[in-house]
DNA sequence: GATTAGCACTCACCGAGGAAGAGTGCTAAC
DNA sequence: GTTAGCACTCTTCCTCGGTGAGTGCTAATC
């Protein structure tokens, strides 16, 4: 869409004034509080015009315009003014994370705090997904037909289940599968473990029939394990904010937006978008219909390059864009870092 | 407090209307509704002296009375009728967590999602206290310098994590150190570990001074996973419930609310009463100040009779008592026979 | 003496009506 | 092309009277 530079000033006014006040802009506000050099007559005709685009619209007749979606768009596609975070703000994020690194999940959380305290919306955080290499297995003794599994896997986490194992394995046979499991599959994707791990032991054990049907049983189930430990759980922080925001002040829209909140499975789906980076979704432009009046800013992060999890924040479509893509920019790139540095392994 | 049957009635009659309909509740109501045998003018005499008496309070001059936080007290303890749960309930309850006790952290979710359905109230569920003993210990390779400890612990979960072992520990002397912990201090409390412990394997290891310093380091990293471990995990559900109460129609109570629902710490403390079985807390009594409109009916649950955690529902001070209580009562005994089977230990 | 009918009174709730104010669109002048 | 002026629209806010639910009091009744 091409629009000449005083719509676009004129774009631009609007978006940030509604941004900052949540009221409908006038075209006398915006002759008062940015310098375009014209009468409000004529930035009514621009207004005019912006509106036939669809970049704006009126609540009503005698009111002034609102950014619609595709204006949110336009003014994040090209009119945004980018924005240096402030040194206290970069300390205090890195600080704050880097006193937290002990435990995957307290990373998460906090950093989600972090993000929600920091742009005033709601945080999401995905952990990273863990479709990824186990490097080794171990069995301990548990009690009569059970086992505790410990599974290490390449981003460093540590994952332990008791697995039913049937009476009649003893511990050597255990022992056995685990060592299959650490010669043969290091470092297998826990997603292709089930086909070929199976191939692999049941080549290895067909000598032994005795052991193999209650062997199979277990891996069945450790597959499962498997599956189910690979689920990034999501993180979300500062839902509160979201009841700060005008936008929120009508009951039922909080009713609809908590229940999206508490479907981790839809929170997962928002942010799952395949490409990398940074991803805007304005508005109508979210999957979920009941966010149509919200945005969601996320961004991926790395692990070694490799396994990615990714942060977002949500808030109305009437957020502080440029403010929000910085942080979430910021801080991705410092969680990659941080935990690139902690899981940095020699494999 | 003693007053005469009459008013007894009036007061039933009053809590129980006003907790269906949320509206105060006139004279005329209660002489329509519930078959006392007196006019409306007797009534209202009456209901004049159970305001004296501060078991009801008037809105304003000109509606029906609401019951005060006396009167739903005075209600639960003397006049409530036992509510039997339907078989439909019972086998649904039952059915639905044993399907689901794979894992610990799974039952107390679903029990929680479970309450809060059931009860149309929000659920408050606190993971059994880990307060107890650990009954073996293992260690298994990591990368240089660290190793995973296992730890089983006697309500049947196991933990693991990450410990610092230092360069010139060998996996032989982690090997000792396990051994002295299966055999000395299997079942001593978490707590009790510190000092018994460290006094043991210093007695132990005094020979051998090399290992001494080292493994002096690890003791104090481990003793700050047990306690780190401690804490049972609180698991809100159906917190969205609240909304639908005509009393949370106020957007500011909400945000209070809320506010509470996400500090896990005050979550805890609401459920944390010393006293094992029923425990009631109606509007004023609570410790919260922003949950002085709202009770608490919450339950403790026991594994092998021995550690404990509770469960509770939440919500607004005009809730129904005795359905709750016997949701909270059926689960609670239905959680403590469930996991007592799952967890029976020959140890 | 307890109970009740009758009645005046209070007060929240609701909808109508009207004033104020913000903002627009149009027209005519610059 | 730009702007001043003006009529017009529509929301918001306030007021105000009517309505109805419910009370408290008084006097009559059982």
């Amino acid at each position: 869409m091409q629009i000449d530079e005083r719509k676009q000033k004129i774009l631009k006014a609007i978006v940030q004034d509604y941004i900052a006040t949540a009221e409908p802009v006038g075209s006398r506000t915006i002759s008062k509080k940015f310098e375009l050099g014209v009468s409000p007559a004529t930035i009514r005709n621009e207004m005019s015009d912006l509106e036939e685009m669809g970049l704006i619209e009126q609540p009503h007749t005698s009111a002034g315009r609102i950014p619609s979606d595709a204006g949110y768009r336009y003014y994040v596609d090209y009119l945004m003014d980018p924005v240096q975070l402030s040194e206290d703000d970069k300390k205090k994020i890195n600080k704050e994370i880097s006193t937290r690194l002990n435990e995957i999940h307290e990373v998460m959380e906090y950093t989600g705090k972090l993000i929600s305290q920091v742009t005033c919306l709601t945080s999401l955080v995905l952990e990273p997904k863990t479709k990824n290499s186990v490097l080794k297995l171990h069995f301990l003794p548990y009690e009569e037909g059970k086992a505790i599994m410990v599974m290490v896997k390449d981003n460093g986490k540590v994952e332990n289940s008791v697995v039913d194992i049937g009476e009649d394995i003893t511990p050597e046979e255990l022992q056995i599968l685990a060592n299959i499991f650490n010669e043969k599959m290091s470092g297998t994707k826990a997603q292709d473990i089930k086909t070929v791990l199976l191939r692999e032991i049941y080549g290895e054990l067909s000598r032994k029939r005795r052991m193999l049907d209650g062997i199979l049983g277990i891996l069945g189930r450790m597959v499962n394990e498997f599956e189910e430990v690979d689920e990034g759980k999501v993180y979300l922080g500062g839902a509160l904010n979201m009841l700060n925001q005008p936008e929120f002040r009508d009951l039922d829209k909080v009713k609809d937006l908590f229940q999206v909140f508490e479907e981790s499975n839809k929170l997962k789906e928002l942010l799952n978008h395949d490409q990398q980076g940074l991803n805007i979704s304005i508005g109508s432009e979210n999957i979920e219909q009941v966010l149509k009046d919200c945005s969601i800013i996320s961004a991926t992060y790395h692990i070694n390059g490799k396994q990615i999890g990714s942060i977002g924040v949500l808030g109305p479509t009437r957020m502080d864009y440029s403010r929000a893509i910085t942080i979430v920019d910021y801080m991705t790139k410092s969680l990659t870092e941080m935990l690139t540095k902690k899981y940095r392994r020699t494999k």
